[in-house]
DNA sequence: AGGATACCCTGACCGC
DNA sequence: TGCGGTCAGGGTATCC
């Protein structure tokens, strides 16, 4: 599930709960995840209260009272399910869902008023550490952050130094979280369709032009795609946030042998596989 | 140095 | 219905 569009979505379902909310205790269901849980966590971070939420590339970043601040990363199966007191042991269709899953809720907050948070996550890809706030990106999931996809720092001059040189593809250069950092494989394969540029194409090989092109690109479609989100949010705070926002908007993602959506195009969706991962992509106008 | 590959783990899905 | 194979949106260690 969890590229930056989604990450974000996450934030801002959580926000409302989280935000300046007291942690009475956070209840750990096992020592680790995809690393082993920094020492003391649970210690550290109960009877703390949660400043403001923050998401760095594809990590939510939860600032604590304390000066500490939790970085948490859903990898690729994680989610972060809001339960009202009382929801979770409740009878019906919904009870189904929580028992099954609950075999993977890993990490509970408890917060006050009975509120329960829980990061579940089957696949255990994902992390959970801590930092001091005044030095988070030293954290080791930080430290060597590319550049922030929405914002100010993603331009053309800048991504033309980042790819200049470099012989790997682009669809391995934006997957490269030390260069852009957020993009996962849904987005790089919609960006570089939107940008008319080949998942092939040797990075360095950019024209001016299509750096500019693939900036906007990349732009519009996390924008999109947070949008999207959003308009499930009302929603999240009795689910998960797994409702499938956007990808009744994909242009080539999952959608090999289906007409390529470009105007005009009469090109086939087709898949490849670079570096162990599919790639989505038309060859008519992707060059 | 930089790029490709193997691997961590579970669940969903497909064909037989 | 069960079983084996395949695939999955991430990141890191290791090899070349």
């Amino acid at each position: 599930m969890p590229e930056l569009p989604e990450v974000e979505t996450v934030r801002r379902g959580l926000a409302p709960h989280l935000d300046g909310a007291l942690i009475e205790a956070l209840v750990l269901n096992r020592a680790d995840l995809r690393f082993p849980f920094p020492p003391d966590l649970a210690r550290r971070v109960g009877a703390r209260r949660v400043l403001t939420l923050g998401r760095r590339a594809k990590y939510l970043l939860i600032p604590l009272d304390s000066g500490e601040t939790m970085i948490l990363h859903l990898g690729m199966s994680g989610r972060m399910i809001v339960e009202r007191d009382g929801e979770a042991g409740q009878t019906g269709a919904f009870h189904h869902d929580v028992t099954r899953l609950a075999q993977h809720d890993h990490v509970i907050f408890r917060l006050e008023g009975g509120k329960r948070i829980v990061f579940n996550d089957p696949r255990r890809f994902g992390s959970l550490d801590l930092q001091p706030s005044d030095r988070l990106e030293e954290a080791p999931a930080l430290a060597s952050l590319g550049l922030e996809p929405l914002g100010n720092a993603l331009h053309p001059g800048a991504l033309a130094t980042l790819l200049a040189g470099r012989r790997t593809p682009m669809k391995a250069a934006l997957l490269d979280q030390r260069l852009i950092a957020g993009l996962g494989n849904i987005y790089v394969c919609e960006a570089l369709h939107r940008a008319h540029v080949a998942p092939t194409r040797p990075a360095g090989s950019l024209k001016r032009r299509e750096i500019e092109a693939l900036v906007i690109a990349i732009r519009d479609v996390l924008a999109e795609a947070i949008d999207a989100g959003g308009s499930t949010l009302r929603d999240f705070r009795h689910e998960d946030g797994s409702l499938g926002y956007f990808q009744h908007a994909f242009r080539v993602y999952d959608r090999e042998g289906a007409p390529c959506p470009t105007p005009g195009c009469r090109g086939i969706v087709r898949r490849l596989v670079q570096s162990g991962r599919s790639t989505f992509h038309c060859v008519e106008c992707q060059r």
